[in-house]
RNA sequence: CGGGCUGUGGCGCAGCUUGGUUAGCGCGCUUGACUGGGGGUCAAGAGGUCGGGAGUUCGAAUCUCCCCAGCCCGACCA
């Protein structure tokens, strides 16, 4: 065993209640070797020997308060688009994040695995999702000419492996690992948040039955909100949807930041909270006569919008009076999508009703073909050929107005139910801040955050495809049961400090911090001064905490300026004239208060 | 992929419009001195293929073309 990745899994105290001891390291420690390179304890680094490259100015290009401050702290630097490499006080962070998600996830009975981050192509083309997948995919070809992918999920590994399992004895199972991923962003951005390159906890769980996958997800969702607790972030785990490729019951969790990239709804006074591709409010009804003639056409020349559809008619064509029809590709399936005017298409929504997997707007070129008419005068009255998909919000509407596929007409006295045939209705229409809760009727917050975990049933998908077959107690052969569920790390890294910092730097939580405590040292001239810290060095260390020595020879304004960026919890200042007194001074970086007290109450001071 | 923009020493930038010795400034870095509780002062230094290539020209950081990289907005996004 040696000095460095072990020696470093005392159990931070201020966690989990249960262990108020001060952990004592015993035994020879790693400063006791002899040569001018010893090695160090993790838990310990002089300053002057690290590698912190801390940055006077902002960087250019770092919008992001986590990117700026990761970048200015010297915590990782950019390689290129979407690939950063961690530097020394990262990694630390990665590593206790990696640490806390492997404690809770063996604690409800993780197994850890390793697996290759690059893929045969083949294993891919058994899911279906070598063509899914799509750009987003990093691909390569080996000399054999053979086609290969850079893992973006492990899902198919995972299930092969599963076959080997045979009986329903062997279930069930929680396998995780923590690896790199891949995915060719188009846009990577916001330093860490969004990459190319990453490194994610995913974890798979196997089951015989239903009933099973629901156990195992809760125990999930229940350590997914201890993890992001000993984080020292503000989870909210939200009703989500699960994408492309399938599932039910999915939970995003999401730290609320203005760098996020996904809009949240929460209700005021209840507990619904909602991805926006998934929310629902309620829709104020509108008063539509009993009964309407035949509908008739009328000239509106040079009218392409419902604002101006509006405008010219407001006795007939109000927004909420007029039917919005959308064209849309799915699959390559031309698909028509009515929404009420003044409403807008959630895309998820109408991706996840569907099940389709490429999803775009149709081209103008494609409508005028089958439909006769650019977008503007459009309209699903005697389309037949085409399949229609209706926001429910148009359900036994009357005396609606809507194009006539004729540039220049539309329709009046549109009776949606006797008029066209809606193939399929759906909840497809976006939520809006300020609208009512479907719940309880309380008033929609709309917010922005960082998706940090995702968890969601999977189903027999995966292992379908890669025969995960086991026999029951009955001798049946049932398809294993998956669920999937991830955390990112850098990620979730980024979310902390955009959830944690204030204008001096990062102000890091007890559980990921990259060092407990820094001891700053004022005046390295004076020998009573070095003796003194590096005394109180050694009992930090050896009480089992973390410690950063500032022992560069710096004015003291930018030890303290860098001590502050950085971010560690808490500072131990030790200068001549506190000495003195035999006095240090002991700063609490969330409050920036500082207190003297004797040195050798400092261990106790500190949590 | 569409729109906007940027590449000049480790970081932040000026110079480019109007081509002309040796490419500047602040910070950082090295050495020394003075200093010493919130990014100090002075002195002496080191460090640059001006993103790359081609071209125009007697002469290109500066003008032209092509390429590359990066940033922002949008599209996109398990």
């Amino acid at each position: 065993m040696g000095c460095g990745g072990e020696s470093w899994g005392r159990t931070p105290r201020a966690s989990r209640g249960d262990s108020q001891l001060k952990t004592h390291h015993s035994g020879p420690t790693c400063s006791e070797r002899s040569g001018p390179h010893r090695p160090l304890p993790w838990r310990a680094m002089r300053w002057s020997q690290a590698f912190i490259p801390t940055l006077r100015d902002d960087p250019a290009n770092a919008e992001a308060a986590s990117h700026r401050l990761l970048l200015r702290a010297g915590y990782v630097r950019q390689l290129s688009a979407g690939h950063y490499s961690m530097l020394p006080l990262g990694q630390r962070v990665r590593q206790k994040i990696d640490r806390i998600i492997r404690e809770e996830i063996d604690g409800i009975g993780g197994q850890q695995f390793h697996l290759p981050a690059m893929h045969p192509a083949e294993l891919w083309k058994r899911s279906g999702r070598w063509d899914v997948m799509g750009e987003e995919m990093f691909r390569l070809v080996d000399r054999r000419g053979s086609d290969n992918a850079l893992g973006m999920t492990h899902e198919e590994v995972f299930a092969q492996l599963a076959s080997e399992i045979s009986s329903y004895k062997q279930l069930p199972q929680l396998w995780y690992q923590i690896q790199t991923k891949f995915r060719d962003e188009p846009r990577p951005k916001s330093g860490v948040l969004r990459v190319r390159e990453f490194t994610m906890k995913d974890s798979y769980s196997l089951d015989l039955t239903w009933e099973g996958l629901d156990e195992q997800f809760d125990r999930h969702h229940a350590a997914y909100q201890r993890i992001f607790s000993r984080f020292g972030v503000d989870a909210v785990d939200v009703e989500a949807s699960s994408g492309a490729m399938g599932g039910s019951d999915s939970v995003e969790f999401m730290v609320r930041s203005d760098a996020g990239e996904d809009w949240i709804v929460t209700c005021a006074t209840c507990d619904y909270r909602a991805n926006l591709e998934r929310a629902t409010s309620q829709v104020e009804g509108v008063d539509d006569p009993d009964a309407v003639p035949e509908a008739i056409r009328f000239a509106t020349p040079e009218i392409r919008t419902i604002a101006a559809l509006a405008e010219a008619f407001p006795e007939i064509a109000a927004p909420d009076r007029q039917i919005k029809t959308l064209v849309y590709m799915i699959d390559g399936s031309f698909t028509l999508v009515m929404m009420r005017g003044d409403h807008a298409l959630q895309e998820q929504k109408l991706q996840d009703v569907t099940g389709g997997i490429d999803v775009r707007p149709a081209q103008a070129d494609e409508i005028r073909e089958r439909l006769g008419a650019l977008p503007g005068s459009l309209g699903a009255v005697g389309v037949t050929e085409h399949p229609i998909i209706a926001d429910r919000a148009l359900k036994g509407r009357r005396a609606l107005v809507t194009g006539a596929n004729e540039d220049d007409w539309h329709l009046a006295n549109v009776d949606v139910d006797r008029d066209i045939a809606v193939g399929r209705w759906a909840d497809l229409r976006e939520v809006v801040e300020g609208e009512s809760c479907m719940v309880d009727g309380g008033l929609l917050d709309l917010w922005k955050g960082i998706e940090v975990g995702h968890i969601f049933k999977l189903g027999t998908k995966y292992s379908e495809a890669m025969a995960a077959i086991v026999q029951d107690e009955n001798g049946e052969s049932k398809p294993i049961i998956m669920g999937s569920y991830g955390i990112g790390l850098e990620r979730s890294m980024a979310a902390v400090v955009e959830a944690s910092h204030d204008d001096k730097g990062i102000v890091w939580p007890w559980e990921v911090t990259p060092y407990h405590v820094i001891i700053t040292l004022l005046r390295q001239q004076d020998e009573a001064v070095v003796a003194a810290g590096d005394q109180l060095y050694e009992e930090l260390i050896a009480a089992g905490y973390e410690a950063l020595l500032d022992d560069r020879a710096e004015r003291p304004g930018v030890k303290f300026a860098d001590a502050e960026l950085i971010g560690v919890p808490y500072r131990i200042t030790i200068g001549p004239r506190g000495l003195e007194s035999g006095v240090a001074e002991f700063t609490t970086r969330s409050t920036m208060e500082t207190i003297e007290i004797p040195l050798d109450a400092v261990v106790d001071q500190l949590p």
